[in-house]
DNA sequence: GCCCTCCTCCAAATCGCTTTGACACCCCTT
DNA sequence: AAGGGGTGTCAAAGCGATTTGGAGGAGGGC
């Protein structure tokens, strides 16, 4: 059924069904009814593939993962953004369009997608520094939004982040008013620029105590569960042995905790651990009490904003690029505590 | 650049440059070189959305997602798969749209995508017993391939699966093997069928030794960290505690090993357990040797395979229904150890 | 020299919608 | 009675590709 057969049924014509249906003022309110009646009846729903073509507009936007082709490794937080994200998108009759490719081919993707007119705009996953999609993107003029951002860029752009920076200096403040002086950190991959943000926080917090970061104690890596069991075997094994560890991610959160425990030590009494915790819905840090003291922002609030910056950006073309800055919440779990007097117990 | 300015240019029609990009024989080889060199050269991409209306196909393929709305839980298994989905379709040209809405919504978004044309065949994913999608596809003729199965569904169908009811019958011959009589199993939730199917696995090994399941030591819950641990506790706080654990996930592992620590004992020599391992790329099981000892099935894997099942499908409509039933392989970690000798030691 | 095939290429219709411009028609005003 | 302003409707031209049904010209057979 299709708007041409509807018409004949009515005895319409398709335009006055198609502004029926479309809401414009220049049709007779009972013809409208009657329109809306026999398109409810006959299950007449409009071809999206016309409307496309007919209207120059996607009606859809891209969301570009970049796979690292050597690690494979798919972003856990990403199917929570995409859940976030993808409520605003249905709730607005959007389409979502997800590629996964290779890192190398980002940028052809872009162009595809833009010359091709399968989307209206796209959401930018995982800016680095000097991300060169921004410039890209803006040269083609295809709308986006960055969730992140990407320092170094001169251009502005539209972009949703959390302050990661803020984040962590805090959770490193709270960790030096326990008496911690000897605090490992265990970044995300410094490539990416919310790990670069994280670590600046890290080391201002420290510096205003006068401390300098140990390089050994610092490690930076893939945020899995092995890179936080690697990372925190390394950093109690060490000469001087941290007491406290600031982690950039749940899953590297629960790896520190299988090496504390593997060394005959006891999270939140032998050793403090404060995690970043992007709240993901099956990932939850405990139910009443969380387990890991954190900072928390909700990772599938920033799809949500992503999303609805992006739609808002395709719908009013020419709005000065918009900016979203959220605050991580510092909140009190079981993995926090004073500096342990004398030395940790010898494994 | 349209194609028809791209046919101006040349001094040929827009057949002959439609028919020569896309490779149809009764167009000359020389200008057929010349065409693609020009096409090349003002870097002309056919209209995504012209060639859909054009050809009637919306080169694309679904992905419903239903979310639960009152646990709101994204399934972690499920970002992998689309990974591998991913991959299949961009290879082949297709767009992948993810649709995610509310579990209740979830059949009109089929026949909306099917209506409206948005979408040539769609992946059903987590499948319950006698699912109603499997009729509600079936009627619309819309192509779809089950992540799962569906038991109870007299309609043939295609479907890819792992072989649940096999791989926890091992796992839980595997325990017997080593001693353990009191096993706990920690299960996903059991309107899923793949929980179904591991029960029975799981029961079945247990009969086969003339064995009955004690109920007190089964659960059925959201496959996550936390869920995981309380079924822990609860196992290893009753009368007569378990001393082997078969889990659904490896997150439910995890809080498995928190629980069996927490009450301090020790995972492998005091508790076994074993897990399904889905092979995440962000959840590895250890490095070399593994952590747990798993039945393990890559869904990437599966999300590969469906998508080129789907595929398949869409080109070829009227073959009969496919199937592809993996079987997982049972890897040995550090998790399991025979049964330990008299009673475990009081927390 | 004529006719018939192939080989290339093209004009025009088509996909299903939106949107522009025009046209009746009716009711008012002057 | 003529002119003017709404209202409600429609015919037709698009969007940018594919696809059908020919058509012109070169080459070959007789």
């Amino acid at each position: 059924m299709n708007l041409k057969e509807l018409a004949e049924k009515l005895g319409l014509s398709p335009t006055t069904v198609s502004r029926a249906l479309n809401g414009y003022p220049e049709v007779n309110e009972a013809t409208r009814e009657r329109v809306a009646a026999a398109a409810r009846r006959h299950n007449y729903r409009p071809n999206a593939r016309a409307i496309r073509l007919a209207t120059g507009r996607a009606l859809a936007v891209g969301h570009v993962i970049p796979l690292n082709t050597r690690t494979e490794i798919m972003n856990p937080i990403f199917s929570d953004f995409i859940a976030g994200a993808g409520e605003i998108y249905s709730r607005s009759g959007y389409d979502m369009i997800l590629s996964i490719v290779p890192d190398e081919a980002e940028e052809a993707t872009y162009r595809d997608l833009m010359s091709r007119g399968t989307v209206d705009g796209v959401i930018v996953h995982g800016p680095k520094t000097n991300d060169p999609r921004i410039k890209v993107l803006k040269d083609l003029g295809l709308p986006f939004v960055v969730h992140g951002r990407a320092t170094g860029s001169e251009l502005d752009y539209n972009w949703v982040d959390v302050n990661n920076r803020r984040a962590f200096q805090r959770a490193t403040e709270f960790l030096l008013h326990l008496g911690h002086r000897r605090i490992a950190l265990v970044n995300g991959l410094e490539h990416m620029d919310f790990a670069i943000r994280r670590r600046a926080g890290f080391t201002e917090a420290l510096a205003s105590q006068s401390l300098n970061p140990d390089p050994g104690l610092m490690s930076s890596d893939e945020m899995t569960e092995i890179s936080g069991y690697r990372a925190g075997l390394r950093a109690l094994d060490h000469p001087q042995p941290a007491t406290a560890f600031l982690a950039a991610s749940m899953l590297q959160g629960m790896g520190l905790r299988r090496a504390i425990e593997g060394r005959g030590l006891h999270m939140g009494r032998d050793v403090s651990v404060i995690i970043f915790d992007d709240d993901l819905s099956y990932l939850r840090n405990g139910e009443d009490v969380p387990i890991f003291t954190a900072t928390r922002s909700s990772v599938r609030d920033a799809g949500r904003l992503s999303a609805e910056m992006l739609l808002g950006v395709i719908t009013q073309p020419g709005t000065p690029p918009q900016h979203r800055l959220l605050e991580a919440e510092l909140i009190l779990g079981q993995s926090t505590g004073p500096v342990a007097i004398g030395p940790a117990p010898a494994p």
